[in-house]
RNA sequence: GCCGGGAUGGCGGAACUGGCAGACGCGCGGGACUCAAAAUCCCGUGAGCUUCGGCUCGUGCGGGUUCGACCCCCGCUCCCGGCACCA
């Protein structure tokens, strides 16, 4: 009757008559009248096989791309590798394999397991970051960056990683440990380069309300890291030294309740001061424990820790004498790394304050008749008040009157309105090996010199000696360095760190667009054509760092007037996590799943459908649930498209029948529904649509009807979920010339989709008590009529008065009593 | 602590604008086919009660709005994720 799903068969035969057709290549014909879809997957990075959280990212990205393509657009859907990075150079010194080799070996395994899936990638424009015809551009644009001011070296306090050797970004460092492998993240003083981020801080935040199509928690999470916030900046006087030290303050209302002053224990002047004061050795133990301590992070310190300096500062609103202290809680990263306390009105401030015998000072006042005492209170209050004890403002009410407060401020010279930001300059100095080296000579006589276009890209050595401690593997290098400078011939250094990979990451999307150019990173034109990308898809990990950095990145090549817009990717779309038995999967625990054993056991199309039918493609897939607990069983989706052969095979058979009309009908609302779903790309429920469609077709087989029309719609509706099966029914069971995934997308039409028919709802009090079957077109009283005939309403109404009737044609009708 | 997202059968999930809660699938139970098993197909499957007609309860908890609430409002609990002394 029907023949034996084989994907082992089936998927191997399309994967190569494919690639002999050469399909899924983009057109860059500027007369190609189909609109332009850039579909983009966040590109993988090299380490080992395709992981699961690549097989479900890749398996919705590329529904996307076949779904564009049959709706008639001309789609970008591009491969690459993010090539660079930290594993290849691990690998290199555990061992002894090259990192290009390493990574090369990792590329070709992942690519081969890209097409064994069924991506419909267009190879053609394949790139990886770590080929010298594509750090070239890296290189350029970091010139580029370099010429507007945007890349600077600076000496600062940075994270160093001990087990990577290697400074961090902000970013890199999650709760004070490194981000790769997890070592305490310690604090250094080095000559780094930065990219000045923070010059776009207000516009990377302004732009987020033109990303409507982003997840609401990746926004947040950008808007927390860029951090602003609204204050002033105000200048205190240091008494024993007329120093002026500025504080940063989002509530410049509450001056008048300073009661002390605060600085990082690794704020500047602090040393000077503590000498000063004679509080030099009390002072000494806490900078060391800050040393310690990462960027960042300073869990270790407790709020009620510091020393008194021995010095005073004079409060610019009342004259005040206040004593300056040194405390761990103030960071030196955020504001100006010193604090003017108001303890009354701040939680922090006011634990400190009791540890250390420290007035309190109330001078916002709640309510009338909840006033606060500033000697006893136990609890700071942030809340809204009325100013009291602040002199020219007493009567106020705040925090309303701080715009006022922060003018009053700027007239008298003793502070001004300003915003602040926790974004940082993005560090993007690696003293490793494996990335793309910054091209910048260092000489003694003409400074910083940029290596001059032509000679771009500056290639990393073959021969280098990776194993670690002491100098970066550039550094030692014999030769590597050694060059004369471009500016006066004279003898100089190549710089010998590489960039954070992240910068790699930041453009390859524009790269896409002209691969193989050679005079730039990429064709205006080009990148004016395919973007801004139609599509981006991959993991919510990204939320900030590689967001953030390419939009960053986008803007600055807007400024440059090389690209026309200033958001690289309007529309996302982050996929959940697959996780097994409630946990991330790890070596550690052993609930590590592998794709790839799966696509061979079952095919590529049964384990995309089970990752894009486990739920909403931004939910986290618990594989033990979805994958079923033993492995050997067949998952759902493979006996699915089992049942699919059978139907579509026994509608060709039976391709004489009649299709009945509510067959057709079904097909038209099925239509409709899936691609519904693709546009809000909620797979789960286009498959359970395509599911009834199927059962319905076998229902209609064994009455004797036909399902031939059923049977193509089904073939064309699946094409983007289950590229292999669709083909197979397309071209060899239905007998069509061409690919499935060349036809064009169903069409339905409206007046079939619409019901006849549908199910009336006849409440009594809001309650179910009978369900009838009435025209569709039903009018209210007609409506209201079937319903007073329902025998289940007349029985539940006996001997009630009826008080309403609620009458919703023709789904409801509600009969109210009391 | 702050911010964001959640909580629906044994399980994954569905319910689009406030109108039949549980689509579709998994699992489980029963049956057909088979010497048998697997595969496949058919039927059943929220809980309790039932005179087998139905009835009552049911979407984390407590209130509210409404003819009607998984959906809206107020107050909680718990879970997941992010940030975390941000002045």
């Amino acid at each position: 009757m029907s023949r034996r799903y084989d994907a082992s068969e089936i998927e191997p035969r399309w994967q190569r008559i494919w690639e002999e057709e050469g399909r899924y290549a983009a057109s860059d014909d500027p007369d190609d009248p189909r609109p332009r879809f850039y579909a983009l997957d966040m590109f993988p990075y090299p380490s080992g096989d395709l992981h699961m959280g690549h097989a479900e990212a890749f398996s919705g990205g590329d529904t996307v791309a076949r779904y564009k393509t049959m709706t008639g657009h001309n789609v970008l859907h591009p491969i690459g590798w993010d090539a660079f990075g930290l594993p290849a150079e691990n690998a290199a010194i555990k061992r002894g394999v090259p990192p290009r080799a390493w990574t090369e070996e990792n590329i070709e395994h992942q690519a081969a397991s890209f097409r064994r899936m069924g991506m419909s990638f267009d190879w053609s424009r394949r790139l990886e970051t770590c080929d010298p015809e594509y750090y070239r551009w890296t290189q350029w644009l970091f010139l580029r960056f370099f010429e507007r001011g945007l890349a600077y070296r600076k000496s600062s306090p940075v994270n160093w990683c001990p087990n990577d050797h290697t400074v961090l970004a902000n970013e890199q460092v999650i709760q004070g440990a490194c981000e790769r492998c997890g070592a305490r993240v310690e604090r250094r003083d080095l000559t780094q380069w930065f990219f000045k981020i923070t010059d776009y801080a207000q516009r990377l935040l302004d732009d987020m309300d033109t990303l409507i199509d982003w997840p609401e928690r990746v926004l947040t999470m950008q808007r927390n890291w860029i951090g602003r916030s609204e204050g002033a900046r105000v200048s205190f006087t240091i008494e024993e030294t007329g120093e002026q030290i500025e504080v940063f303050t989002t509530r410049p209302d509450t001056l008048w309740g300073v009661t002390f002053f605060v600085f990082s224990v690794e704020h500047p002047a602090v040393r000077d001061l503590a000498a000063r004061g004679g509080t030099l050795a009390a002072l000494e133990p806490l900078v060391q424990e800050a040393r310690a301590a990462s960027m960042t992070s300073h869990e270790e310190a407790d709020t009620k820790d510091g020393v008194f300096l021995g010095v005073h500062a004079i409060n610019p609103v009342n004259g005040e004498r206040i004593p300056c202290y040194a405390a761990p809680y103030v960071l030196m990263g955020y504001g100006t790394g010193a604090i003017m306390a108001v303890p009354a009105h701040d939680e922090r401030d006011l634990a400190f304050a009791r540890q250390h015998d420290l007035p309190v000072r109330v001078v916002i006042q709640p309510a009338v008749g909840e006033l606060l005492d500033g000697p006893t209170m136990t609890e700071a209050y942030s809340g809204e008040g009325v100013m009291v004890n602040s002199g020219p403002f007493d009567g106020e009410s705040a925090p309303a009157s701080i715009a006022k407060v922060a003018a009053w401020l700027e007239s008298e010279g003793r502070g001004r309105a300003t915003v602040n930001y926790r974004l940082r300059d993005w560090l993007l100095s690696r003293q490793r090996y494996w990335g793309a080296p910054i091209p910048i000579i260092h000489c003694p006589t003409c400074g910083e010199v940029a290596v001059p276009d032509e000679d771009l890209p500056v290639r990393l050595p073959d021969d280098a000696d990776f194993e670690l401690g002491g100098e970066s593997p550039l550094a030692r290098h014999p030769t590597w360095k050694h060059v004369a400078c471009p500016d006066c011939g004279g003898e100089a250094e190549r710089d010998t760190d590489t960039m954070d990979t992240f910068v790699d990451s930041s453009w390859y999307f524009f790269r896409y667009c002209s691969p193989g150019y050679e005079d730039g990173p990429f064709r205006a034109q080009d990148v004016a054509r395919w973007m801004p990308v139609g599509q981006y898809t991959g993991g919510v990990e990204h939320a900030i760092l590689h967001l953030l950095y390419s939009r960053f990145f986008t803007k600055v090549l807007h400024d440059m007037e090389l690209v026309p817009f200033t958001e690289p990717f309007p529309k996302l779309m982050n996929q959940g996590q697959v996780i097994y038995g409630g946990a991330s999967m790890s070596k550690s625990k052993g609930n590590v799943v592998e794709p790839m054993p799966l696509v061979a056991r079952w095919g590529a199309d049964t384990i995309r459908l089970t990752m894009l039918f486990a739920g909403p493609f931004e939910d986290d897939i618990d594989w033990k649930l979805v994958g079923g607990e033993d492995e050997h069983r067949r998952p759902g989706p493979h006996a699915w498209l089992g049942r699919a052969f059978s139907v579509v095979a026994d509608a060709v058979e039976h391709d004489e029948a009649i299709e009945p009309p509510q067959l057709v009908k079904l097909v038209h609302r099925t239509v409709k529904g899936v691609t519904e779903d693709l546009e809000r790309f909620r797979f789960n429920t286009a498959i359970s649509k395509m599911q009834v469609l199927t059962n319905e077709m076998r229902a209609t087989l064994d009455g004797g009807g036909g399902a031939m029309a059923a049977a193509r719609a089904l073939a064309q509706l699946l094409a983007p979920f289950a590229p292999y099966a669709a083909e197979e029914l397309w071209r060899v069971e239905l007998g069509e010339p061409d690919s499935v995934h060349a036809s064009t997308w169903p069409t339905y039409d409206p007046a079939l989709v619409r019901a006849d028919t549908v199910t009336l709802v006849v409440q009594v009090d809001g309650k179910v008590r009978a369900t009838l079957e009435v025209p569709a077109d039903i009018d209210e009283a007609g409506a209201l009529e079937t319903a007073r005939g329902a025998e289940g309403a007349l029985r539940a109404l006996d001997r009630r008065t009826v008080l309403k009737e609620i009458v919703r044609a023709p789904r409801l009708v509600n009969f109210v009593t009391k």
